[in-house]
DNA sequence: TATGTTATTCAACAGTTGTTGAATCGGCAA
DNA sequence: TTGCCGATTCAACAACTGTTGAATAACATA
């Protein structure tokens, strides 16, 4: 296992940090010094602030893209030439993150808590939530179009939105569950998390759509 | 109407842009000038920049769990002596949220994207929401073990995660569905999210808790 | 070896940050 | 009037911010 070049090591103190706090909340010298780096280095390797966010952000999109659409696409493989169930459907959506989640590498889930920290502002978030993760969720609602050949296309939009919710709020691991549940749940078994969230979100997609 | 007082634009002005940058991403001078007034105002009437945000945080907290917990209420005595359905107490849960942002008061609607944001930081954003409304949850919470004698407690706890998420992103008004969507759903919608929302999550809890 | 290129550090900049103490304003009581 | 007191502004502080240009190190190529 070969050290991680400096530059990787600034990606990987600013995931950890920008999805602690947020943007704003951190310092490029915070960046540096988690990183044993330099200050000056993170500009020279990925310019302003906001582009070694978007570094950050882009790091690791493409291997989550592919790994989610190869699930779906599994998925569609097996059970055709019927369409895949909604089931099917949310589980290629979903299990590639707890996947990548229980690795041993601590930046996956540091990149998801990232994820949902974007997926979650207002200000600019959405935007780049949009740019790079719109192509493959669309490919997931059409696929839920094809599970669900009766349903309102609108519907269908507005049950992804719940979907979407739920699983931002797991990704970013606030732990407010295991606090209100006294210890009963915790939010880093995130096996548990999908678990119960699969089948919840499948009989909402149902009973929304009426099918 | 008599006009707010300055005090009242300071916190008018914090809460709307505290929910639309989160706390590192506004400036006291920001909020001060938003609001007509000086920048040492601020500190005069509220302390510290955190102390000033837990202001804006608690203003409408007390408001907001009365309507929730007596809407719960009347749900709960107009089906006693049976425990309230499932819908009707997740009703209780959201439509007063609703009713919220409808006002011509645009500052429910920043104070509830507000509270997306701080339920959704990790730092210290989940430990401020436990403060405020764990008590309330927790009254939902045992109307919903009412309603579900026979599941395990666990499971309505995770349940209660994906409810929170997905109306944490509703609440966060990012727009991302908007564009998703090419225009076909709203996030200004706020009728369209809670009567599309109230089914979705209801018939998840039925389903994960086999009732 | 010398040379050029890339990676890294050093030192410093101009601007902004939260915060504070003194000064000023406004109304109200004596 | 006078004095008082809370509200508000003014002016400034020390610390920190992102960013940059020059200096140095590391390293491959010739």
């Amino acid at each position: 296992m070969n050290e991680p070049s400096k530059s990787e090591r600034i990606l990987d103190a600013a995931e950890a940090l920008f999805a602690a706090r947020g943007f704003d909340g951190v310092t490029l010298r915070q960046i540096a010094t988690a990183a044993g780096v330099d200050v000056a280095l993170a500009n020279y390797h990925f310019g302003k602030k906001i582009d070694l966010f978007r570094a950050v952000f882009e790091r690791r999109a493409p291997a989550l893209n592919d790994a989610r659409l190869s699930a779906l696409r599994a998925a569609q493989t097996e059970a055709a030439p019927k369409p895949a169930t909604i089931e099917a459907i949310i589980e290629a959506f979903l299990r590639p993150l707890e996947v990548a989640q229980e690795t041993a590498d601590a930046g996956w889930t540091n990149y998801l808590a990232l994820i949902a920290y974007i997926n979650n502002s207002p200000y600019w978030g959405a935007r780049m939530m949009s740019d790079v993760f719109d192509e493959l969720v669309s490919e997931f609602i059409a696929a839920l179009k094809l599970a669900l050949p009766n349903a309102d296309e609108s519907d269908i939009y507005w049950c992804y939105h719940n979907l979407s919710g739920a699983l931002t709020l797991t990704l970013a691991r606030t732990g407010r569950l295991d606090r209100l549940s006294g210890g009963l749940c915790h939010s880093d078994d995130v096996r548990a998390a999908y678990d119960h969230m699969i089948p919840f979100v499948a009989a909402g997609f149902r009973k929304v759509c009426k099918q």
